[in-house]
DNA sequence: GTTCGCACCTGAGCGC
DNA sequence: TGCGCTCAGGTGCGAA
């Protein structure tokens, strides 16, 4: 389930080994991986093929790759991709046989390691898209809504707890929200609130603004731990661009741990259904919050 | 304008 | 063995 430490593997992964290379051949196995090309697949393959990649960037969990030549039309254009649930983006010898998977291929004039993008479940994709107007960056217009990600020297933290305090929601739900701040999925938040001892029920409007700028080191904290380990893995659906797997698993407190007990206090973890999926919370540090 | 809930998707695991 | 159900969860969109 790639998170923005994930994400981040394998964006330095793409910069390795893709960048400055040109695309010869562009192949969709599968239609709906290419489903935000407002044009199709078709359109998808003209734009890319022939252009060549630049170096990689990243905004929480989109990743997007500048493109340029061989017509002007190329420049302002990026290769945007986005994991979802399962996306997972190799760097493959052509003999390599097929993944099973497999969504799109891309082969280049060096003829040399191809890159594969592979999606069990095809909740990721990629497009082709312009940038933002008068954008450095090149960011990719679609995702100029996306707020920037705690590992983002420009992410303003002062802004983003007044805005995490100003909102009508719960803690967990802000967590989530990728316009407040991008990059933090199920794993991490859970994560995230188990080090500052916060209910995810916790109504954002009732933190102090200690608590929010707590929340907000932890998240940093715990993101950081992971990509120094290459990410975390549960099963193969999460691998960097050469198929190798992450290890911060092995140091999850909250997250997928029901019925161990807390780090802290012992008490067995809890696991609760929440908006159609699981929050994992010690119940004795992370109380829940009582009605207003 | 903001918040909420659901559909999308596939494969593993489980009970019957 | 095979069928049906549940679960995993990021994103976008429509509803409230």
């Amino acid at each position: 389930m790639p998170e923005l430490p994930e994400v981040e593997v394998v964006r330095r992964g793409l910069a390795n080994w893709v960048a400055g290379r040109t695309v010869a051949d562009v192949q969709v196995l599968h239609p709906r991986a290419v489903r935000r090309q407002p044009a199709g697949p078709a359109d998808f393959t003209a734009r890319l093929t022939g252009t060549t990649l630049g170096a990689a960037q990243r905004r929480g969990k989109y990743l997007w790759v500048p493109l340029a030549g061989p017509g002007p039309e190329a420049g302002g254009f990026s290769l945007i991709g986005h994991l979802g649930m399962s996306g997972q983006l190799l760097v493959q010898d052509p003999s390599v046989p097929d993944e099973t998977h497999l969504r799109v291929r891309l082969r280049f004039t060096d003829g040399g390691r191809e890159l594969r993008f592979v999606d069990q479940r095809t909740f990721g994709g990629l497009a082709v898209e312009e940038a933002e107007d008068g954008d450095p960056e090149g960011t990719p217009v679609s995702i100029a809504h996306i707020a920037r990600d705690p590992l983002d020297r420009r992410f303003d933290d002062e802004a983003f707890v007044r805005a995490l305090r100003a909102k009508r929601t719960t803690v967990k739900r802000a967590l989530l929200d990728q316009t407040l701040i991008s990059g933090v999925g199920n794993i991490y938040a859970d994560e995230a609130l188990w080090r500052a001892k916060l209910h995810f029920e916790r109504p954002t409007a009732t933190l102090t603004h200690a608590q929010g700028a707590l929340l907000l080191a932890h998240a940093r904290e715990v993101m950081n731990a992971a990509l120094a380990v290459g990410g975390t893995s549960f099963d193969s659906l999460y691998v960097n661009v050469n198929g190798e797997s992450g290890y911060f698993s092995r140091d999850l407190d909250a997250y997928g741990r029901e019925g161990e007990p807390c780090g802290r206090c012992a008490t067995p973890i809890r696991r609760a259904a929440w908006m159609n999926r699981s929050s994992y919370f010690c119940p004795r540090c992370q109380r829940i919050p009582r009605p207003r």
